[in-house]
DNA sequence: CGAGGTCTTGAAGACGATCAACAAACGTGG
DNA sequence: CCACGTTTGTTGATCGTCTTCAAGACCTCG
């Protein structure tokens, strides 16, 4: 259940049998989740944290006038809302874009793992510090990117993340998000997304049809994205 | 030299006096900075932790194309690149956008701290997460927030901050950032900060001349902001 | 007093939003 | 298996926000 969980911290870091066995020990599931359902509520202290087992699931917030915007997306293997151990109150919802699978860890056995194992304390900090630089990256996208960089920016953190745990390979992923869900990734209106989704097709260095991505030419589009994967930490940084 | 880091940190669970103790031997300073310096290098591996003493300094990252964007803003008390104790890498830059006053924290120090005190290690980590949530705001005013909603949001974010190391109070507060700089903070043109900065001023809900901010209105502003203070964790949860 | 940075203003144009309508795909029940 | 309603994708037209370029005014500090 935790394997891919595993693979990106090993990625990084040597993670010993006893710590992994203690994530084992903490973690319940699995359990199903349906499309469009949300995960983990925005506002609430959930006094566990999430899993993302399967499928794919974004860090929703909804402002007052109602529009939304995804602050990142989750893949499988990643702890969802980690952070909520510490920060208790959730400032943002976790929405299943697609169905999904999950499993939880309560923050009591957080606690109690944390007290006596330092280091994965810090393997498990350090995953939390990489969900921040995603964040600046995107900060920097919405900030200085147009909506096709910010597109190529998004297919390439994705690929990356998704071959780091063997869900991508040979340049090809699934995506399974609507226009409309894209829209609130890139902070653009649906139909904008569905030109600039044109747009990048037409360029031939992408095909993107329903949820099935293919890259042609990654040096082209991480030419275009301005595309450095350093940030995702994803090369061996023992902590 | 730490108390207004202490302040922060105790705003949110108490600091044991043996906590306060190990910090105030592993930290060395103070240093003076002048303006516009890069207090660490985008790139950089710098084997230091920096926490900021006075002045304003900002995360930014330079795109190929040359233009900046600043991912978040540090004030006095803030641990500007506790992150890269665990991430090495700086994947951005920290710039002094004033004359800054810091100190310095060696890796190696904090990871032995971080064996030894794992209540110390919680409170460290929750401060990262906080970033984290600011990161994340950050994204919500640039993908759904226009530009005046987006300054009235960075007042909003700047002078709670500031309220809560005692370094601003009655609506008043000190921003020394230039046009072009503030430009770079929201992601758009320095002739579209001027703009929107009379905009502001011409609404009454601030005086903002030079430096000096006083809002006079903090309803009306929070109001245009969408700003909802919970996600800067500064009431208690003790970790 | 002069020089360089910062602020301010105007005009033209690009990028993306909004509104409206229709087409295609999907899921559900008959 | 088809009919139907719903969601998703596509297109055109118009409008507003923000960018870019250019120039002049204002500071501030040597």
């Amino acid at each position: 259940m935790l394997e891919l969980f595993f693979r990106k911290l090993e990625a990084r870091d040597s993670l010993p049998r006893e710590e992994r066995e203690v994530l084992r020990e903490i973690v319940r599931g699995p359990r199903q989740v349906a499309a469009g359902a949300e995960i983990v509520r925005q506002g609430s202290d959930p006094g566990e944290s999430t899993l993302l087992l399967a499928g794919l699931a974004g860090r929703s917030v909804t402002l007052p006038n109602g529009t939304r915007q995804f602050t990142s997306l989750n893949i499988p293997g990643d702890f969802v809302d980690l952070h909520s151990f510490l920060l208790r109150r959730m400032d943002h919802g976790i929405v299943a874009l697609g169905p999904c699978s999950i499993a939880k860890c309560s923050h009591a056995s957080l606690r109690e793992a944390t007290s006596r194992y330092p280091h994965l304390t810090r393997s498990l900090w350090l995953d939390t510090l990489v969900d921040g630089a995603i964040h600046r990256q995107w900060v920097v996208s919405m900030g200085r990117r147009d909506t096709l960089g910010r597109l190529a920016h998004l297919a390439c953190e994705h690929y990356v993340r998704l071959e780091a745990v063997g869900l991508a390979a040979a340049g090809r992923f699934d995506f399974p998000a609507s226009q409309a869900q894209i829209g609130d990734v890139l902070g653009v209106s649906t139909v904008h997304v569905n030109r600039t989704l044109q747009e990048l097709r037409a360029s031939g260095v992408v095909t993107w049809e329903r949820s099935q991505v293919t890259i042609h030419d990654w040096n082209r589009l991480a030419g275009m994205a301005g595309f450095d994967p350093g940030y995702l930490q994803l090369a061996p940084t023992p902590v």
